[in-house]
RNA sequence: GGAGUGGUAGCUCAGUUGGUUAGAGCGCCGGCCUGUCACGCCGGAGGUCGCGGGUUCGAGUCCCGUCCACCCCGCCA
């Protein structure tokens, strides 16, 4: 037998009783006669003691046990002596004095310590294994597994079925860059791995599923980012007969279960919500990160006829003026100023307008343009800006949706220099609601659709869409947004064969593309299809959240780095020629040499 | 595809206007130590300063190129 206990479950309680224990060495202090090693598995440490009096033997053993030995080690549990407990271990009133020790298996020196931070990721990478025994991240996987308890439980009581859908799956014309996956038995075809059960989850709806689930695995080919992985996890949720407000309610229950049974923490019941436009409009973001105020103030009125012909032709030509207010942030180095204006620029604006506002009178602000305004209109920007002595204003005039966006990354930006959120703790939950149903695609020429083209646009806008007014159709789609990130979107589904019809022909799709890539799903909406809806989390980013992490690869057991390669086993890789062959798959990959590669190394 | 930050000992980092033999903490190796828990003390080993080129009497430091990592934008219906 190995153990008769895990290493975080000895307590006074137990004293006098011989138990056993294995784990890793995770410190040893060797006093030459007494020997201390704090004995350690997932759950936490025990201390160890050995002396020469009680086992001879053990202590000789134990003055040559290095960091991350596997041990195996059967003693008496004694009360420590006094004045010598550690409060800083839940076992700290114990330890274990050892009779007799086992050592499983010797440890190498690591290639980095598990006690200290790592800033190296190529290496944490690369022998993740050892990473993932450092308490953070062995914490964040049994939070990992919290959270999805809760939500199998959460889910299960009310009533929805877990079913799994394909992995080996059907690639879609729209959104995000397929994985493919050459199949053998039909030459020169492919599977794709699947962005999302989408279609799946809803021909489950026709089939009559009404509730349905799935934690699943989703592939994107695209660029990675510290919140983006090229296969992540979504909670994929889908139900029938449901309107918006049903599955609201339900995803608030879930998050407040997966809180509750991960941190402990209630959140509100109900969260606020809010429409793109004013979303866009007040926080120049769809996902606004409301921790801090700063919200964007339309200031058109008051600039429309400024001198400054920055603002005045922008009103003239039917855009907007809009500002933020960075309370007390007018002692700003011009080296701060230089990089929000780069900032700006690479976000569509041609500049950054601003005032430093040093103290009341005008005279002290500094500025490129204020000598310019007349006193009504510093008054009036006075008034609605609260402008104060020590403000920093930051100016954004372009069409209204350019404007927001720049505003609004500048909002961001100021917070961030600013540390607004250094220590924060909040949880701010908000609905964001009302989003348009297609965007206009300048370089590709056509309408997309902004959620996917399976979404239900809202009942009054659809004579718009009848009429073609594709910019002002509104779609029957919502995101939860969870202190300025994205944690989960869903819409009401269109469940009209004619509608669904429509709405690929809005988005370009001919009827012969519609018939050989979708009509599966428009077959199955003939055939009696329930009105239906649902919505995805973001597993990963809910997670990370709930842990406090700033990356999902710190949630993720086994992750890929920002090329999409896990150097760990190194993936991807070269196969062999007759692995290929037998796939009908030539690659045409040049090698550093300029050549054309039909033997892959491996 | 574009911008930014970084790369110095096993790890985390410092290294000034270019100037002696490139440092610290932790880790590692050896020794001492019977109540520590970031144990302590003594001693020691350990470096292609990412790589290549250049400027210079002299380059970790300046210049050019290049590779890698991270981060952001594009992209992610």
């Amino acid at each position: 037998m190995y153990r008769t206990h895990h290493c975080n479950e000895i307590r006074k309680e137990h004293i006098g009783e011989v138990v056993t224990l294995s784990g890793w060495v995770n410190s040893t202090r060797d006093h030459g006669g007494v020997i201390f090693i704090d004995l350690r598995d997932r759950e936490g440490l025990t201390q160890a003691v050995f002396r020469p009096e009680e086992s001879e033997e053990a202590a000789k053993l134990s003055h040559t046990l290095r960091f991350e030995d596997v041990l195996k080690i059967e003693g008496l549990v004694s009360a420590r002596l006094d004045g010598t407990a550690n409060n800083k271990l839940a076992t700290g009133d114990v330890e274990i004095v050892v009779r007799e020790v086992t050592v499983i298996s010797r440890s190498e020196v690591l290639p980095f310590q598990l006690d200290k931070e790592l800033s190296n990721e190529d290496l944490r990478l690369k022998h993740r294994y050892l990473d993932l025994r450092r308490p953070r991240l062995a914490r964040n996987l049994q939070m990992r597994h919290r959270v999805s308890k809760a939500t199998r439980d959460f889910l299960d009581e009310k009533g929805f079925l877990e079913i799994e859908t394909p992995i080996l799956s059907k690639s879609t014309p729209e959104g995000a860059r397929d994985f493919l996956v050459p199949s053998r038995l039909s030459p020169g075809k492919f599977y794709a791995l699947p962005q999302a059960p989408q279609q799946y989850k809803q021909l489950l709806q026709v089939a009559g599923v009404d509730k349905y689930f799935q934690i699943a695995r989703c592939f994107r080919d695209e660029d990675l980012r510290s919140d983006r992985q090229p296969e992540f996890t979504q909670v994929d949720i889908e139900a029938s007969f449901v309107e918006q407000s049903d599955i609201i309610s339900l995803i608030e229950g879930l998050l407040g279960r997966c809180f509750k049974d991960s941190l402990g923490v209630d959140i509100p019941g109900s969260f606020e919500q809010m429409t793109y436009h004013t979303a866009m409009d007040t926080y120049g973001s769809d996902k606004p990160d409301r921790r801090f105020d700063m919200k964007l103030i339309d200031v058109t009125e008051d600039l429309k006829d400024c001198e400054f012909r920055v603002f005045s032709g922008t009103v003239a030509n039917g855009g907007v003026i809009k500002a933020i207010n960075a309370k007390g942030f007018a002692d700003i180095s011009t080296g701060q100023i230089d990089k929000l204006t780069k900032l700006a620029q690479e976000a569509g604006a041609k500049g950054l307008a601003y005032i430093q506002a040093r103290d009341v009178d005008r005279k002290t602000w500094r500025s490129p343009f204020v000598k310019r305004m007349t006193d009504e209109e510093i008054k009036a920007l006075r008034t609605n800006l609260n402008i104060e002595p020590g403000d920093l204003i930051l100016f954004a005039a372009d069409k209204w949706p350019d404007a927001c966006e720049v505003l609004g990354r500048m909002r961001l930006a100021v917070a961030e220099l600013k540390n607004l959120l250094e220590g924060n703790t909040d949880f701010d939950f908000l609905w964001v609601t009302d989003f348009p149903l297609l965007a206009f695609d300048a370089e590709e020429e056509k309408w997309n659709a902004v959620h996917h083209p399976f979404t239900r646009p809202k009942a009054e806008d659809m004579d718009k869409l009848e009429a073609g007014d594709y910019a002002n159709v509104r779609a029957e789609a919502y995101d939860v947004v969870l202190n300025g990130n994205e944690i989960g979107g869903g819409s009401i589904r269109i469940h009209e064969q004619a509608l669904q019809q429509k709405m690929f022909t809005a988005l370009g799709i001919s009827d012969e593309e519609q018939e050989a890539m979708f009509s599966h799903i428009l077959t199955a909406f003939s055939y009696g299809a329930p009105p239906h809806g649902g919505v995805a989390l973001g597993f990963d980013r809910l997670v990370m959240l709930i842990c406090g992490e700033e990356s999902i690869r710190e949630v993720i057991a086994f992750p890929k780095n920002n090329k999409g390669v896990d150097i760990m086993s190194d993936s991807p890789s070269g196969v062999d020629f007759k692995q290929l062959r037998e796939l009908y798959v030539r690659s045409v990959a040049k090698e550093k040499k300029a050549e054309v590669d039909e033997t892959p190394t491996s």
